[in-house]
DNA sequence: ATATAGTGTGTAATTTTTACACTAAGTAAT
DNA sequence: ATTACTTAGTGTAAAAATTACACACTATAT
């Protein structure tokens, strides 16, 4: 049952939390392991850093090999490093965060051999997870929670137009708690980052909300002042 | 010139900004070098992480053969592995950040052979880096500027006891900016984490202040709540 | 006794945060 | 056309937090 890789002597991985919402809910997108060890079990995807690659290139790839996407935001967390948190020997990884926008169809075509498949789980109900990869999911819940106080990484998670009752929705799930409408759109406004389209959301059933646009530039030219939740 | 070392094909290391406030000045220490490459530049004390250390280990074993002292505060805070950081091969090193403070008479009793020596040395004046250390030296301070609003690190860079005086440099060094007496003595009283000792400052030519004891233990207890300077 | 240097303290003005509820607009069904 | 339904969108008053600001006190040294 041992066996011994020939190239975990010691190595250097990344895995990935890469958040998904859909307008509803909050996932995570975990790999089924068709590989001993943890055969069978969900697990971070994750891969090894290639020679060459800077650390955010090599997140970049598995990104890209996990989803087909380019560009998606993510940031570098929490290096995991326990000599016993891999059976087969020292692997060192490094833990990224990234988020992404789900709905549209293109996402999602795992194709690396040593997962099964590849599926979006509501973290309100993630299974057991492989390694040390619990601790890693929770770091880097841990980690958003803290940053989307103070950095407009929500954006991330929503289309380019997106309603301000969707936007509170993405920092409600975040954040794990309830705001007040009124309130949180007060606030969000007055960091003069949002840019108010004069189109309004299509396809529902009631009255349809006004679309607003996070407006880069003007974040950047505020990027001194930082926002602050 | 160029000569590969055996054992930089892929090496992990860990490098320290060690932080001490010796009253005054806030200081790092850094190393002279002795070995090519960057022999004679200043850098960053760090070491390659052993291969049954844990990551944490591995750095208070840096900090330990460094000052001699155990139980430093010190945390991870990010990973720099540019595929050419590093001239001779591919080393991702680990940066941990560290709060000591000085004065004391200990510290200090560099030993490594790759080091000529170690200083303190001001952060308002620090020579030419070798490698990245530039670049790793400022996201330190970064962190370390932020931590502070929200963490009781302050606290690690003082002796046991201090006054109040003394807290404010340490946060007006870390800021960066001065703050006002009164306001800040009014906040940080207002955490309830300082207990008031009624002991008096000794050897000033001055009145003497009172001095303060962080409580640690109150601090546990209302650690559900974050402190927020 | 006097000079010196840092300690220790209060208040008013301003800004930010919080709590809270109803009308308006659009869609769907009849 | 009316009605029922669902979400959008809005203001204000109270409370809390933050800011700006200056002087008398105390210990020591000479």
């Amino acid at each position: 049952m041992e066996q011994i890789l020939p190239h975990l002597d010691s190595v250097f991985s990344i895995d990935c939390v890469l958040f998904g919402f859909d307008g509803k809910e909050l996932k995570i997108l975990l790999i089924e392991r068709n590989e001993e060890p943890f055969k069978d079990w969900w697990a971070l995807p994750g891969n090894i850093v290639g020679p060459d690659e800077s650390l955010d290139q090599s997140a970049s790839r598995i990104l890209y090999e996990l989803t087909g996407l380019r560009g998606i935001y993510m940031e570098q967390y929490y290096a995991f490093g326990d000599p016993n948190r891999h059976p087969q020997g020292r692997v060192i990884t490094l833990a990224y965060y990234a988020l992404i926008r789900l709905g549209g169809d293109k996402e999602l075509r795992p194709i690396s051999t040593y997962a099964k498949r590849a599926n979006w789980l509501p973290i309100t109900d993630l299974p057991k997870l492989a390694f040390d990869h619990q601790k890693i999911y929770d770091k880097g819940l841990e980690k958003i929670k803290r940053r989307i106080k103070h950095q407009p990484i929500a954006f991330e998670l929503l289309p380019e137009k997106f309603t301000l009752t969707q936007l509170q929705h993405v920092y409600e799930l975040i954040l794990g708690k309830k705001l007040d409408k009124r309130n949180f759109r007060k606030k969000i406004v007055s960091f003069g980052v949002l840019k108010e389209l004069d189109e309004k959301q299509k396809g529902v059933s009631y009255r349809a909300a006004t679309l607003y646009r996070f407006d880069k530039r003007r974040y950047a030219k505020l990027f001194g002042k930082e926002i602050s939740f």
